[in-house]
RNA sequence: GGGCGAGUGGUGGAAUUGGUAUACACAAGGGACUUAAAAUCCCUCGGCGCAAGCCAUGCCGGUUCAAGUCCGGCCUCGCCCACCA
């Protein structure tokens, strides 16, 4: 065997070994149990970075294992290939996003190649390819059929810098979630996915994911936003108080087709009719809802939204009202201070009826309440709601207590935690409510409401329907045909794919699609008269929903799915990044759920585990400008903390995590996010690798200077690796420099998955070390060497050996990889202490070590266990378990404590039996001394563990 | 404002889930080998103390024979959500 280790050589070799025999693929025969193992599929933005490499050792480690444990392994790959940075890139520099896309495919393939991951790739799949997003298409034809997907005209979310539209989920802070751009309101049509439909369910499952993060799952839990309430209507007469009966709109939240607000409410239907337009000209109901139906005889008025149509019919005759309501809406888009803002509020001089007590009371229009949620109005109790309490104070409204809380006097002064509590009090001031606590105080309310026709509980969620038209280019075409007479015509299953014309530039003035006729132009096919193309695509979200069902039928050209998808899912681990806790994998369950109830799959919940997997972090330095700049002097800090707005964006930073399920940056700089600009403008950022950072005596940090000119510059701590912070390691180089198998170990080794992991060259340097020592043991080994062993010291390696071996089998499960990959270090210092190596123990001793450690370096493994003669394929070899014999000690070591001080050490026959050990307790000299004529209280004895002496 | 999580040496991090706190590494210091360097190997390495010993897991209490771990109350940091009625 070669005598020095040469990572480049031997990762070669084996690669090419697994190539050969075609290793990794997987099949559905056999009668081995199967383990799925998923990694979220890469966005191809030209090259991989340090998550990436992150997110799939991890994977990898988990397939080699369950491999060797004796599991039919799926491990696939495949590409999430549409997005905004092809067409960001196309624009920079003139390459149709197809080409720019499959390019960038091809390279980063390779590099996932070198670095030995067990994948089947004869299922690779590329979300831009026809053969995927036809089923796409398909897909969505028939959710339009079963009325999962429908089309309307709504109010979205619109980025004015990518030029589309959003979703919710992808509005942050008023913001666009990856350009950082103030969002827009626009009306424009567009398909959507009632998703809430599934929303119950949503949130129900996620009572059946044991093996999912109690974070993701609480996150999505909050996403979903269900409520228990009462929906209940103000009666109002319009005449009495307006001249000239208006036109009065119901309210935009409700109508034809399970709309995106409160759409949840399709759970517990209606029985009550929406105010229809025709009845709301004069006499109308204003609908509100509230989780506090038991502090109903509360209200002092009722406050609606700016957009709410009865604040705009009160504005027509109101200009002081228009103002505000102009005002309300221009600041809606304000983000974190919305919550701290002041309360606002103008009378409408409209007055309603409250409905159980015919009390007249006057609406206001408020700019804490939204339109987005519920009915856009609520019912205002200042006495037991925050809010509505300090809007009464501003604006003199009376306060009326109606919750009694035995011990605590109500006052109106200030606001007090207790004045919301409904756990603790009761009803009074109300009536026939009296004495009701909150649960039977809501029942009654909500039946005397519904007895006159006025209301109903509710149950109300927060989740919206997913609005998947996109405006964009580079994205799954939507496969819709507009005709002048039949309206919106459904392209025939025959016709599919719709295939999206690969040769298309992008200038950045809209979507080019709307310059390609030959795109557009078709024939209707209901009536064959000339029609139009939709030229919106989907979201893609929509092609990372289904991605991991694909994986198991990928060859299957007449059908999106087959059996193979019910034997592979569901996947036992799914791996990636924390980002995607709430969009992705909620759309992903979403989406499966879907199927299934199309029939298409067997599937409840499409990932049995997760793990999501921590951050690639580096120091980050730079200078300021030499001058202060004028128009941001102190701007720097918001920039420079690690925990800033700017590092938070997992989405933009290459190091996020494996799945760029849509990163901005890539291979081609993003649109420039607004806050990244306005504060870094003037600051250079300095790669770590150009930086000398001093070191005393002690190890502490001092300063830190640019190696190229010698002159200091400042830290700004660590934070995520990042273009902007210039602070990324190219795996590529990491690769070159050192191999596979170490970047791969130095993963695994510095910290658990779910942690950060902080980069650090010289503990690169340390694996480095490591694998050359295993090698160099492994040279040993093959020379032989009969310096004899002596026996006791076989024994004690023998038991070291294996009872780290319990403790690493452990650990896999457990998914604590660091530790794993300590034990084989420890492994290999126990097998070192031994002088001779050519010994049964020996032998034995390093096939399991190389056993251990081959899910992480596979490559060094692999080589070794042909050279030393273990066998052909370290693959093939079973998984080491631990000898329960060696693992038994004629004596074994007590800890002797003194009330709970450790005194001594005691070697006592392995089943001796407790006076036995109290008795040699007692007579240690250690013991005594400690004891010194004191009283022996009690003595505790844990077995083959430790004794405490109670004095 | 709400939810979740974290705080252990100079650093990354261990601690068999209530039982020897600081494993395994990195960095640092000392030494061996070498003409020298690299590589490799050996030693030291939480704090105070000459020592016996004492003090140390963000802070303050509590439970326990025994607390990094459990309970209560604070502090700090991180993440997610947020005028959600």
């Amino acid at each position: 065997m070669q005598q020095k280790y040469n990572p480049q050589v031997i990762e070669r070799d084996a690669q090419k070994f697994w190539d050969e025999a075609q290793t990794f693929r997987a099949v559905e025969t056999g009668d081995k149990p199967k383990y799925y193992c998923l990694s979220m599929f890469p966005y191809p933005s030209g090259k991989l970075h340090m998550g990436h490499v992150r997110n799939y050792t991890i994977g990898d480690v988990l397939t080699r294992y369950h491999r060797m444990k004796g599991y039919n392994v799926l491990q696939p790959m495949g590409w999430d290939a549409f997005g905004l940075p092809a067409e960001n890139a196309a624009m920079a520099n003139g390459v149709p996003p197809a080409k720019w896309t499959y390019d960038n495919i091809a390279y980063m393939r390779q590099q996932l190649k070198s670095l030995g991951f067990a994948i089947d790739w004869s299922r690779e799949l590329a979300t831009c390819s026809p053969d995927y997003y036809r089923w796409n298409q398909w897909l969505f034809l028939r959710l339009l059929e079963k009325g999962i997907a429908y089309k309307k005209t709504q109010v979205v979310n619109w980025d004015p810098v990518d030029q589309t539209v959003l979703a919710n989920e992808q509005v942050i802070d008023g913001k666009g979630w990856r350009t950082g751009a103030s969002v827009e309101k626009r009306e424009i049509p567009g398909y959507y996915l009632a998703i809430t439909k599934y929303g119950d369910e949503l949130l129900s499952a996620l009572d059946t994911l044991p093996g999912w993060p109690e974070r993701v799952k609480a996150m999505q839990a909050n996403w979903i936003g269900k409520s228990y309430g009462v929906r209940f209507a103000f009666r109002y007469n319009l005449s009495a108080a307006v001249s000239g009966g208006t036109n009065l709109p119901s309210p935009s939240g409700r109508g034809a087709g399970g709309e995106g607000r409160g759409a949840g409410k399709d759970q517990t239907p209606s029985l009550i009719p929406n105010p229809s337009p025709e009845g709301g000209r004069e006499q109308g109901l204003l609908w509100v809802f509230t989780t506090r139906a038991d502090t109903i005889m509360g209200v002092t008025f009722v406050a609606v939204a700016a957009e709410h149509p009865l604040a705009t019919h009160a504005a027509k005759n109101n200009a002081k009202l228009a103002d505000f309501i102009a005002e309300c809406k221009r600041g809606s888009v304000m983000e974190a201070d919305m919550a701290t803002m002041e309360k606002k509020g103008m009378p409408t001089g409209i007055f309603v009826e409250h409905p159980l007590s015919g009390e007249k009371i006057e609406v206001w229009v408020g700019n804490y309440v939204l339109m987005g949620y519920g009915e856009g109005a609520v019912m205002a109790v200042p006495a037991h709601d925050e809010r509505d309490f300090h809007f009464a104070k501003q604006y003199g409204l009376p306060i009326k207590p109606v919750i009694d809380v035995s011990s605590q006097t109500f006052a109106t002064q200030a606001w007090q935690e207790w004045y919301a509590d409904k756990e603790h009090g009761n009803c009074t001031n109300s009536g026939k409510y009296d004495g009701l606590n909150y649960a039977a105080a809501v029942d009654a309310i909500a039946a005397d409401l519904a007895a006159k026709g006025l209301g109903e509980k509710q149950v109300l969620y927060r989740l919206r329907d997913w609005g998947v038209s996109r405006q964009r280019y580079w994205g799954c075409p939507i496969p819709i045909i507009h005709c002048p007479a039949c309206g919106d015509v459904p392209v025939p299953d025959k016709d599919l794919p719709v295939v999206l014309p690969e040769d298309c530039v992008p200038d950045g003035s809209g979507n080019p699609l709307l310059k390609r006729d030959d795109f557009i132009n078709c024939a209707c096919p209901r009536c064959g008269k000339p029609a139009k193309r939709e030229t919106d695509t989907m979201d893609t979200f929509v092609d990372s929903s289904w991605y991991y069902l694909r994986y198991a039928c990928a060859d299957n050209g007449s059908a999106m799915v087959d059996e193979r998808v019910n034997y592979w899912l569901p996947a036992d681990q799914y791996i990636g990044g924390i980002e995607h806790a709430i969009l992705h994998l909620l759309y992903s369950r979403f989406w499966s759920k879907a199927m299934r109830d199309l029939g298409l799959v067997k599937l409840d919940e499409p990932f049995k585990n997760l793990l999501t997997q921590g951050m690639v972090l580096n120091e980050i330095y730079f200078r300021k400008p030499a001058l202060p700049s004028p128009p941001t002097p102190p701007s720097l800090t918001p920039d420079l903390s690690p925990g800033g707005r700017e590092e938070t964006s997992a989405y933009l930073l290459p190091s996020g995590e494996g799945s760029g399920m849509r990163e901005g940056e890539g291979g081609v700089e993003a649109p420039a996010r607004a806050g990244a600009v306005a504060g870094t403008g003037r600051i250079t950022y300095y790669n770590p690798a150009d930086i000398d950072v001093t070191v005393d005596a002690q190890g502490n940090r001092g300063g830190a200077v640019l190696r190229a000119d010698g002159q200091p510059v400042e830290s700004g701590g660590i934070g995520t690796m990042s273009k902007s912070k210039n602070n990324g390691v190219d795996p590529q180089s990491l690769i070159e420099d050192y191999g596979a198998d170490i970047a791969r170990f130095y993963m695994m080794f510095t910290a658990p998955p779910e942690q950060t992991l902080e980069w650090s060259d010289a503990s690169v340097e340390g694996a480095s070390r490591f694998l050359r020592r295993v090698w160099n043991y492994g040279v040993k080994i093959s020379e032989s060497d009969n310096t004899p062993i002596a026996p006791n010291l076989r024994n004690i390696t023998r038991r070291e050996i294996h009872s780290l071996l319990k403790q690493a089998n452990y650990d896999l499960e457990r998914h604590q990889f660091n530790t794993v990959a300590s034990a084989t270090m420890k492994m290999l210092n126990a097998l070192e202490r031994l002088l001779g190596v050519d010994d049964a123990v020996v032998k034995e001793g390093m096939s399991i070590l190389l056993r251990v450690l081959s899910p992480i370096t596979p490559h060094i493994t692999h080589q070794l266990w042909r050279d030393l003669g273990y066998g052909d394929d370290i693959l093939a070899a079973p998984w080491p378990e631990p000898d329960a014999a060696a693992l038994i000690e004629d004596e074994i070591d007590l800890v002797v404590q003194v009330n709970g001080k450790k005194r001594a050490d005691l070697r006592v026959p392995r089943d001796a039996d407790k006076p036995a050990i109290e008795a040699a307790v007692l007579a240690h000299a250690e013991v005594q001394k400690f004891i010194a004529g004191q009283p022996v209280k009690k003595v505790i004895i844990v077995p083959g563990r430790l004794v405490n002496v109670v004095i």
